[in-house]
DNA sequence: GTCAAGTGCGTACGTCGTGCGCTAAGGTGG
DNA sequence: CCACCTTAGCGCACGACGTACGCACTTGAC
């Protein structure tokens, strides 16, 4: 287990050094592998072959690795070039909610971070969508209040599923047979209910679809209201 | 600093034994004081006149703890008893939001837990809900959509909302003049986008009052969609 | 009076974030 | 070619965390 002098192994150029950007897309790698609980300094260290301390070079602590990170997933968002209003939010919108499908963890860190949050990636998103409104008719306060509407109900849906993915990752099993495992237990508690037990005694063959129609027909009737308001 | 026989506390029925629910109450103001990550077990225990590893005769461990929080903070929620389902919905969501602020820690938790939860008051206030709607016309399956997007915009909104009390109180200024040192960073950073920059540079003398607006015009645009729904 | 059940706690293990000070690798001026 | 300086990485250490384990004591039933 000693080692000499001459096996130790020269740091050089030959070994590229640790930068910022490296630091946060093996922290990526590890969040959507692992989840946010197995993220730690010493863990993260480990996977890039350096020390758990010899992060603290390149960013101030934990948390700032993560305002990092966060931003740096935002930057997964491209612009949408839709021609009308109503179009560019429901691109932004499914392209938000397809970001937090790929990355469930990022449901667990919102709430800590905050969305009104000043990376750059963020900015530029929100810059766009309002512009789109506001050069079809909407004041710049209205479009304030619609994105941000819209971008509520996006991150409250799909931390929604999130969450249960995670969950459902964590069990390990397929979809179909974790439901029907949970769901005398669901019933049981339900029992009192009955809507909620009707809800529950139908089977879902495509639970994946059925999200993503419930997505979008929320999502349409804010749209809805938001094209037909006073 | 040595503890004699006689001096030792006797354990018997003048100290009322621990329970679940103290264990439980006590978390959640221990929460609402000092937030979420000072909650440890060891501090929870010495709160409660005990040892940190004696709340584990009656809580298996921190994660079902915070179920039960979560669920008793839930319990907070009354059933609305308005005629129509419109009012029975603004009432629902004006009283998450209220328990949401409230409670900011519940915006990093729910994250975590997910909305989809068995606990017994959230079944509750569901049920209420479906049933509301149902009379009104609503088909079970549109009923189940409307009430899951509702509370996924309040749950959004909210969110972000309770995220930045929560950094405003841990600055420990008032919000006017936490907000006035932010803005030169905030309009520096919004320095290439020219609506983002019109935004910040209103001045708002009603934070609060504000919040609430934007809270209830996404809300009304979101119902005045569900209501002409195709 | 005896015993079983149940409650609280002391100790301990492994892990976490991170401050501190050392080492060694370029880069730079003589 | 040498002496110096800056800087990146690391070993160590500290205090706090969640929690497994087993002992000590109280209490209630018989």
């Amino acid at each position: 287990m000693a080692e000499s002098v001459w096996t130790r192994p020269r740091r050089g150029k030959e070994q590229p050094a640790l930068t910022r950007a490296q630091i946060v897309a093996e922290a990526i790698r590890l969040l959507d592998a692992d989840g946010l609980d197995t993220l730690s300094m010493r863990n993260l260290g480990t996977r890039l072959g350096a020390g758990a301390t010899s992060l603290y070079r390149h960013v101030a602590n934990k948390d700032e690795l993560i305002e990092l990170v966060v931003d740096e997933v935002y930057g997964e968002l491209e612009n949408p070039a839709a021609e009308r209003w109503r179009g560019s939010l429901t691109a932004a919108a499914h392209s938000v909610r397809a970001m937090i499908l790929r990355h469930p963890w990022m449901a667990s860190v919102l709430g800590q971070v905050g969305l009104s949050y000043l990376g750059p990636n963020v900015m530029r998103l929100n810059e766009s969508l309002l512009a789109a409104l506001e050069t079809d008719g909407f004041t710049l306060e209205d479009a304030d209040q619609a994105v941000s509407a819209v971008v509520s109900y996006v991150i409250g849906m799909s931390t929604a599923e999130a969450a249960w993915l995670t969950t459902l990752a964590r069990s390990g099993r397929a979809e179909a047979e974790w439901v029907a495992d949970l769901r005398p237990a669901a019933l049981a508690a339900a029992e009192p209910y009955p809507r909620l037990r009707a809800l529950l005694e139908r089977t879902d063959d495509t639970p994946d679809a059925t999200r993503e129609d419930n997505f979008t027909y929320g999502l349409n009737r804010l749209l809805d209201g938001l094209e037909h308001r006073p």
